[in-house]
DNA sequence: CGATTGACGTACG
DNA sequence: TCGTACGCCAATC
């Protein structure tokens, strides 16, 4: 039987998965886990994944807006922002450019 | 051991 | 369209 504690490691092999120049959001990974109004579970995931080994690429994960609401627990802040900038993603007024063409969703890339 | 918070999202007015 | 309320579950105070 699974531990409650699989539903982290299963998000951070989701985070794991996006494809470089590709975000998600914290309620579609909730949400293929079936755990959609869960996202604030995938948010403390996020949190604990700083200390995981190898790293998580967090910055790859906004909000259902598009929102860099997490760039505040990287270091610098701005990391965040530097990250997405480097695999092609454009971020403007810390909202992802075209976010919906850079939106990388795990039930429609993994379910199939 | 009880109350509060938190990298969110949906529902309702 | 915008603002407020609630749910979700774990960690922290």
């Amino acid at each position: 039987m699974p531990k409650k504690t699989d539903f982290f490691q299963d998000v951070y092999a989701i985070v794991r998965l996006v494809p470089i120049g590709r975000v998600t959001s914290y309620g579609a990974i909730g949400n293929y886990l079936g755990a959609a109004k869960s996202a604030r579970m995938v948010g403390w995931a996020m949190n604990n994944a700083h200390s995981l080994q190898p790293p998580v690429p967090a910055h790859r994960v906004v909000n259902r807006n598009g929102l860099l609401t997490g760039r505040g627990h990287f270091n610098p802040p701005s990391l965040m922002q530097q990250l997405l900038e480097n695999e092609g993603v454009l971020i403007k007024n810390d909202q992802v450019v075209n976010f919906k063409a850079h939106f990388w969703d795990p039930m429609e890339e993994l379910k199939l």
